[in-house]
This record gives structure tokens, sequence and C-alpha cells, in this order.
DNA sequence: CCAATAAATTAGTATTGACTAATGCATTAG
DNA sequence: CTAATGCATTAGTCAATACTAATTTATTGG
């Protein structure tokens, strides 16, 4: 029992850190759909280096995939950045700083 | 030449990425003004590792400091989450995930 | 059936990074 | 002045990690 399972806020910052993979997610992000193969052209890196990537990605929670025939699309799961929403909003940043702009916004919207 | 500054994103999720100099950012937060020696205390690590945190929170602009005699007292910045604020709003996480709750919210404060 | 393609996994390597212990450098206390 | 305190910095260690090259397992096109 070395283990000690690292938090939610933990996996997401981390799976997000290294900037080839946090590329690799905007690119699934953008996407509807994605193959690997596809992420790896222009990846700069390895296909391999795409699928542990990939991985990283998808034990955050980040990113999740469909098998078709020999292909695998990945689409992005934009609830996995909760932790880090939530980690951040429990510090204040973003109502206090976006309020403003916000209540603007809306009482074009609803006014 | 081998350097290529990294990215604002990149620099504030790293530094947010090591659970043990998130704690740190989190104490210093908590905190109006925190010297190194109190911030060291129950850290569970040695002084040095502490400056050594509290100078990445500092150049990922996560932290401010000022020093008084033989102390130096951190505040935290939080402006210096921006970045990281951003990223995730160009992602749409948060207006799409809170909007709702915010226009109940706003509805009280102005109806 | 067979060659080719897609993706995951593995083993090995090089780099980064978090840490300690020790030292250096001010500043304050006695 | 001298000892002690607070903090930063340094050098060295160990573990984590990003990567490649190679292999493995499926699946499909000719």
């Amino acid at each position: 029992m070395i283990e000690a399972a690292p938090n939610p806020v933990t996996t997401v910052i981390r799976a997000l850190a290294d900037p080839t993979r946090r590329a690799v997610f905007e690119r699934v992000f953008e996407s509807t759909e994605i193959s690997v193969a596809e992420l790896t052209r222009g990846s700069g890196v390895t296909q391999g280096a795409i699928s542990q990537h990939l991985k990283s990605l998808k034990q955050a929670g980040l990113v999740a995939e469909r098998a078709e025939g020999r292909n695998v699309y990945y689409r992005a799961a934009p609830q996995g950045l909760e932790p880090l929403v939530s980690w951040m909003d429990h510090y204040g940043v973003f109502w206090r700083e976006r309020f403003q702009n916000l209540r603007d916004l809306l009482k074009e919207i609803d006014p």
C-alpha cells in the first residue's frame, strides 16, 4: 500500500500539465470525434506516445472513446474538468472577476 | 537556446500540479500573509523545499512576497490564476455548466 | 488468404523534478 | 561582538515521466 490514490484535482491538473498532452486534449475538444491516426499526424510525436497520452486523459476523465472497426475515435469529456473548476471556484476566482461582465451579459439576454 | 519559454498556461498548471506545492498555495491563500517558517511547520517537508515551491509559485505569478527584517511574508496573487481561467473559459466550461445557477442567483439579487 | 493498417502495449532511455542535507547570507537578540 | 534565527540556494539522490522503437492484437482491403 504505497498507493494512496491521488485526488481528482491532482489527476486532472497533472493530465493537463504536459503541453503535448494538453495539445492532444485541445485537438480532441475541437473535433467532434477524432481518430488516433489523425491525432498523430502533425503532433510531432509517435503514435505510441499519442496512445499513452490518451490513456492519461481517459483516466483523468477528460476524454472518452468509441471503437469502430480498427479505428478508435476519441471525443472530449468536458465534465472531466469539473474537479478543476470546483477547485478554482472554491478559491473565488470566477465570480469576483467575471461577475460584472456576466451581469451585463445577462441584462442583454433577459433585460 | 534550448529554452523556448513555456506559455503562461503551462507555467501555472505545472505550478499547481504538485500536491505539496498546491497545498502551499492553498495555505498562503487562506492566510492574509504567512511566513516561510510557518508554512514549513506541519508541511511535512523541509524549509528548503518550501522555499523552492514558493519560488515556482512566484514565477507562475501565484504568490507575491514582502520582506520584513529576517522574515519574508507571502500572500496569494489570485490574478495569477487568470491564464488558467482563460484557458478553461475558452473551452466553454463555465458558462455552460453554471449559467443556469448564476441566472437564478442574479434573479434573486436583482429581480 | 495475405498484406496492410490502426491502435495499444512493452522495454529501454534520457530528462525532469521533488526532496534532503548542507551551506550561505542577512538580520536580530543578548 | 557573537549566537541564533529566517530564508534562499546548492549539490546530490531517487523516482516519475515523456519519449522512441519494436512488438502484439485486431480488423479490413485486394
